[in-house]
DNA sequence: AAATATATTTGATTTAAATCAAGGAAATCA
DNA sequence: TGATTTCCTTGATTTAAATCAAATATATTT
């Protein structure tokens, strides 16, 4: 018996529990599970540590595993096969990966930084959802969610201006962040212009041209390397339409 | 007792359903269900019929309604407030319509031609969902399909040159008329080339060029207005890697 | 069937963003 | 810590697709 546990928190056996005490429980897939559901969860989960720059898993490779993203983040790529690459979404704290309609991947996993995810056996947790439907429930809503996003990047390509996507993009993560709890602004960026141009269509120098302007015209400001202040979120969001 | 039907199909309550003997009955979300699962899905729908140019819901009304598309065309498409438009996709018999993880609907839907759906009260089908898991698997599945189809968009949007959307634009109807058991080549477009270009991210002129183009090149030929032959799918494939 | 409206094509010109090019700043490595 | 690589910025030039413009074809209405 561990007498070192806080009389507190010491209910049965929530005491042994991870995920109770997990950072991102409130905001992921497993909030909707009560305590007692969330431990049996727990025990068919595994943590997954991976370094920056490494793939979580490739397109084209069978799903065996599922994934709740814990810390760091991740960004989403398809390859064509004359090797073009385009990323269609970034992943942060909260976000659950690697569902897919097929057998195997549809797209590219790769860490922007050193991360930790839960991982889970697909036939384990297929096996819980048919045990736990409101957590099925839970992942068509983030799914639909998804969907909505993404119709929203095919918006931004199809109708904004180089300026409106970087300004829009900046806007969505700030955003994203407040939906995490974290601080929405400044927001330090975890990937390279890089990598924002590619997800917005654009070329490295588009989005640093833009940026430049953004700041000249004292929209946005830059408080250390790549740490974007929004002057005026009113203002700003005046000039992106929704 | 209904003495004119057929004995041969006369087994039980099957004699008086119009699904069993439903077109897309096999290609839509109801085709997981059994005879006895689909009469009671049945019970809970209604027809709706809507004519060319009528909206089935608009953007940001509430969920009432989920549907599913038995004949006709439908495009989607979401506006912002300054009034620009871009269709995020297109849906043809036995797709299925209306789903949000909000309370409003994320985009507006209006029918290409003259369409008929079947359509569910949200409640009555949510709770037939909870009575019948495997339809609520069969919707997760279809939305991860939508999620693929989205990026793959994004993807053609980011990385390909007008021709290739176009070219990619005829491969992808053609593919989805397969699906569903219709004749593939040659393919008759029930959208206008207006509605193409906005969906590809592109202006009429645009499109309507790479079209004379593509023609020039035998590589389509048009077999009466808007109706389009491809010519050599192997080698346009390899115009189009994926 | 003619009249009107809507949709499509084709040409001339412009333009926003891409490409090409080179220097400077951060990050990573030895 | 300095060396090397990767990333980012800024300028000059090009280009693919947009815009502007007008004619033609198709669809709808009377």
């Amino acid at each position: 018996m561990n007498i070192n546990v806080s009389p507190s928190y010491c209910f049965g056996k929530k005491t042994n529990s991870k995920c109770n005490f997990c950072a991102v429980k409130l905001i992921a897939f497993c909030g909707v599970l009560d305590d007692e559901d969330i431990l049996n969860l727990e025990a068919i989960s595994n943590e997954t540590k991976i370094s920056k720059g490494e793939n979580i898993f490739n397109q084209g490779d069978e799903v065996f595993k599922f994934y709740n993203l814990r810390i760091g983040s991740i960004k989403i790529y398809k390859l064509s096969s004359d090797g073009r690459k385009q990323i269609v979404g970034f992943l942060f704290p909260g976000d659950f990966l690697g569902m897919s309609s097929e057998e195997e991947y549809s797209y590219s996993a790769e860490a922007l930084e050193d991360t930790i995810l839960c991982s889970f056996s697909k036939t384990k947790l297929e096996n819980f959802f048919i045990q736990h439907p409101i957590i099925e429930k839970k992942i068509l809503s983030i799914t639909n969610q998804e969907l909505s996003i993404a119709q929203d990047q095919i918006f931004l390509m199809g109708k904004y201006s180089a300026k409106e996507r970087v300004l829009k993009f900046l806007l969505n993560i700030s955003e994203q962040r407040r939906k995490i709890g974290w601080v929405n602004n400044p927001i330090k960026l975890s990937m390279t212009i890089s990598d924002v141009g590619n997800y917005l269509g654009l070329t490295i120098e588009t989005v640093s041209r833009n940026l430049a302007s953004l700041k000249k015209e004292k929209i946005i400001s830059e408080v250390g390397n790549k740490n974007y202040f929004l002057n005026d979120k009113d203002h700003i969001h005046k000039l992106i339409e929704t």
